[in-house]
DNA sequence: AGGTGGACCCGAACGC
DNA sequence: TGCGTTCGGGTCCACC
C-alpha cells in the first residue's frame, strides 16, 4: 500500500522519465480514475502539454504540466506506474492509463482495485484542493512535539485514529503508523489527548525514523508494490510491528498483539507500548 | 462537531 | 478439489 515513502520512492523514479518531456498520447481505459470528468476529455487535455515537474504533498503524486495545472494523482492501494522504452511494455489487463512522451517512454498506470484517482486541476484549485485534505508534511519544521500535542488536545479519538488523518500529519498510512507508535512506545488505542509534550516529541522523531527507513529502502512490497522501474522495495524487511503479531517484539522479545483500532488491524507490543 | 462505520474494489486467504 | 465467504486498505460520505 503506498504512503509516503511509497509514493516518494515513485516520484523519484518518474521524475527523470517525465521532467522535460511532452506528451504525445493518452489514453484512459478505465472511466473511475478521472470520475466524475469524461476519461476522453482528460486523455485530450493532456496530450500536448509539458512536464515541467514531479512533485509529491502527502500520499498525492503532482504532475506539473506547462502551464500550471496540475494532474493530481493517488495511488490508494494498488495504483502503480510503469515507465518503459516506447511499446516495450507487455500486455497487462490492469492497465488503467497509458502516456506516450515525446523521449521515447512510455509511463503506464496499473491500479488493480481501481481506487486510485487521476485529477487534472487548474493552477488556482491546487493549493486550496490540497489544503482542504492535508496537514503538514512530517518532515516540515512546524512539526514539532509541542506543536503535535496541541494539534491533537482535543480530540478523543485514539491515537492510531488521528495519526491516520491526513488533515493532521499527511503521509501515514497503516503501515507507518504501527510502526511510528511502536518506536515511540506509545499505545494505538490511547485517547490523542492525552499526549503530552514530550509524548509528541518521541512521537514525531518516530514518525520521522519510520519514514526515513521506509524511503531509504525504496518502500515497502508486500504484494505486488513496486517503483515505475520495476524495482521492488525491501522495507518489509525492516518492520518492527506491522504484521509481525505473534513474533517477538525486537525490543523486549514479549509477543507482539493484534488488535482493531479504528477499524484497523493493528500490531503493537503490550509491554513497550502499555495500554492506556 | 467530532467520531464511527459503510461503500468503493477485487485478489488472496480462509473455511467447509 | 471446489466452492463460497471474509478480509484489507485510503478516502469520502452518511449518520450518530
Amino acid at each position: 500500500m503506498p504512503e509516503l515513502p511509497e509514493v516518494e520512492t515513485v516520484r523519484r523514479v518518474l521524475e527523470p522519465a517525465l521532467v522535460g518531456a511532452r506528451i504525445l498520447h493518452a489514453e484512459i481505459v478505465d472511466p473511475r480514475l478521472t470520475r466524475p470528468f469524461d476519461p476522453g476529455i482528460v486523455a485530450a487535455e493532456l496530450v500536448g502539454e509539458r512536464v515541467t515537474a514531479v512533485g509529491r504533498r502527502g500520499k498525492y503524486l503532482l504532475v506539473v504540466l506547462g502551464p500550471g495545472r496540475v494532474l493530481l494523482v493517488h495511488l490508494r492501494m494498488t495504483g502503480s506506474f510503469r515507465v518503459a522504452p516506447r511499446a516495450s511494455l507487455p500486455a497487462d489487463a490492469h492497465r488503467r492509463a497509458l502516456l506516450r512522451l515525446d523521449n521515447g517512454l512510455d509511463v503506464a498506470y496499473r491500479d488493480l482495485r481501481r481506487f486510485g484517482t487521476w485529477e487534472l486541476l487548474e493552477p488556482v484549485d491546487v493549493e486550496p484542493h490540497l489544503a482542504d485534505r492535508l496537514g503538514p508534511e512530517p518532515f516540515a519544521r512546524v512539526v514539532t512535539g509541542r506543536w503535535l500535542s496541541d494539534r491533537v488536545a482535543r480530540r478523543r479519538a485514539p491515537l492510531k485514529a488521528v495519526l491516520l488523518d491526513q488533515r493532521v500529519v499527511a503521509g501515514l498510512g497503516n503501515i507507518y503508523v504501527d510502526e511510528a507508535l511502536w518506536r515511540a512506545r506509545l499505545h494505538p488505542a490511547r485517547p490523542a489527548a492525552s499526549l503530552d509534550a514530550a509524548d509528541g516529541a518521541r512521537l514525531v522523531r518516530a514518525m520521522r525514523a519510520a519514514l526515513r527507513v521506509g524511503i531509504d529502502r525504496q518502500g515497502a512490497t508486500l504484494r505486488d508494490y513496486a517503483a515505475p522501474d520495476g524495482r521492488e522495495g525491501t522495507m518489509q524487511d525492516e518492520f518492527h510491528a506491522y504484521g509481525r503479531s505473534g513474533e517477538p517484539c525486537s525490543r523486549c522479545r514479549a509477543p507482539l498483539e493484534r488488535t482493531v483500532v479504528a477499524g484497523r488491524g493493528t500490531t503493537f507490543c503490550p509491554r513497550c507500548q502499555p495500554a492506556p
